[in-house]
DNA sequence: TTAAAATATGACACCTTATGTCATATTAGA
DNA sequence: TCTAATATGACATAAGGTGTCATATTTTAA
């Protein structure tokens, strides 16, 4: 009962500003002495109340604290139910089944709490699956997930880019769910590296035990890997001109589309966009998709590529 | 304290099976009989614990409960404090920031929760941004979402699959975050809708509110959703021979593959495989990017559809 | 300066909840 | 039959919380 009511007092200060020991009991139905007595179990537990004697007086939170909890209590209460794709539970061998068990759980918690959670799985939902079941192998996602959890290393078999199969004994540190693909986030050799879980075709739990880094956070690791990542990607810029007819095609797949200058509504005008691919081979492939609906601007050799490509299609159905 | 206590009983069991009253009492420095009222308190609460009587007694979980929360219950505090995408929390206004202090409040729980909570984080993190810089377009987002909390109507203009501009009156039940894109779902004409956040072209949060069906769970609405639409996606399928080459490629697009059908280890054998596509075109245009290493088997005048597409290319080029 | 509105603190009586101790009963296995 | 275990009730005590009351201090306005 009373931990409700110190939260409400936090979220009635936070609403209102100033209120008098009077209002808040009032409000709160209880005596104004109890409503003191909260103040200093607030105060001791370290939010930040402050009190103004004499007339006009009240209590309020310190201003600082307030504007922060202005942005936060609230919307901190709903963030705190907002749960993942039931997908990434699902993998983490947390079903959605769990949900339900976990509300129970919940109802333990202070009144506010349920309300929140209520109101925010009612009208918040995350969804990390695809329109048609993805193929993304995640068998040995259990077997890295425990090692992780019981922080033993891992020896792992794993499926390099060139397609070769290397071993490796590795310390792992976390899980990393992007869109549908695992990594995981592991030291080798004094490195941190990420592994796609996919690849990973074998792993086995060693029953050696390692050191946590003590200032690792794996949300702020992975932010710099992925930066870093991004910068190495290579960027091939293709200049070309659209046809209208394909551009609910482009922005469907809008995977390469950079930039779209000038859309008109004139339904004759060719459309300039900037493409950026990892490769030049890669832009080749899916220009030619397009046939006379895109043309190429820049770079100009690239136009030849599409000739040939399309030549050798023709090519290997003459039979 | 007690919530604590119960809570750490639940987890004892879960861990170590079977445990005798007197074993729980020393372990939590608690009286045997206090060990039994919390059992009592433990089963009125829903959590099926069961006694043996008599020698090598002692309490336990159901059976099943307990493979269940093997699964659950230490899992149902993990997955309660993993938290969805920064990219999410950004979305809807509460910001990565927000984390810190809700970690704050949450010291408020008892000390298990807290734990678990940094377990969670720092081992694992959810990640639905994109590589490249998404250009989904979430401007309406945040009036969308007002609109939501507040239970009003909204008024959308909406760029409808054909591009054009529609007008709607609609009830916001809840939004769905499905990897990177938003929709929202709403009433209008006493039906659901899904709307894409990003197709919304603007949006005015009316007065008059509505009332929410009683009955209606957006996770349960949502999936059912997903699945009528799954069911209606046309389904184009292909059979082809794919040169072990472009392997790699087909892995990185998996969108298309369906099935791989004895993968070979010999560079020289071409591999079988199912591919489904929405649509012929879609096919076509995919196929082509391969050239020659992808043969396709059926359906058979698919060969000729490309063949024409190739021509196309080579003729728009010639110039 | 006075009065009113506010908080500050302590104390006490009372209420509610929780705990430990004890006694008796029942169950299960050796 | 004996021992190890749970089952239940009861009672005294402890702990936590609340309301009422009294006294003290601060602030502002008249």
């Amino acid at each position: 009962m009373r931990a409700d009511r110190l939260m409400t007092i936090m979220i009635l200060l936070q609403n209102r500003g100033k209120m008098t020991a009077k209002e808040l009991a009032e409000e709160l139905e209880v005596s104004d002495r109890t409503i003191l007595r909260d103040m200093d179990a607030l105060s001791t537990a370290g939010i930040p109340v402050v009190s103004d004697r004499g007339k006009d007086g009240g209590w309020r939170l310190v201003d600082n604290f307030r504007s922060q909890l202005s942005g936060l209590t609230m919307n901190d209460l709903k963030s705190l139910f907002l749960f993942p794709s039931g997908k990434v539970l699902e993998e983490l061998g947390l079903n959605s089944g769990a949900l339900d068990a976990r509300h129970k759980l919940l109802a333990a918690i202070p009144g506010t709490y349920r309300d929140e959670a209520e109101a925010m799985w009612e009208r918040i939902h995350i969804d990390s699956s695809t329109w048609r079941q993805s193929k993304e192998n995640v068998d040995a996602l259990q077997t890295v997930q425990q090692a992780v959890w019981e922080g033993k290393k891992l020896t792992i078999l794993y499926i390099q880019a060139d397609g070769e199969l290397k071993e490796r004994l590795v310390e792992p540190l976390g899980l990393v769910a992007k869109g549908n693909t695992w990594y995981l986030v592991a030291i080798r050799d004094s490195e941190f590296r990420n592994y796609r879980v996919s690849r990973i075709h074998k792993a086995i739990v060693e029953n050696e035990t390692f050191i946590r880094p003590a200032n690792f956070i794996l949300a702020a690791y992975w932010e710099q890997s992925k930066e870093e990542f991004i910068q190495r990607l290579p960027a091939y810029d293709v200049q070309v001109e659209i046809h209208p007819s394909v551009m609910k095609r482009l922005y469907f797949t809008s995977k390469f589309v950079q930039v779209i200058k000038k859309e008109s509504s004139n339904p004759d005008q060719w459309i300039e966009a900037t493409l950026r691919f990892n490769a030049e081979q890669e832009a080749v492939e899916y220009i030619v998709g397009f046939a006379n609906k895109m043309k190429i601007i820049a770079p100009k050799d690239l136009k030849s590529k599409v000739v040939s490509l399309a030549n050798s299609v023709i090519n290997f159905y003459k039979e």
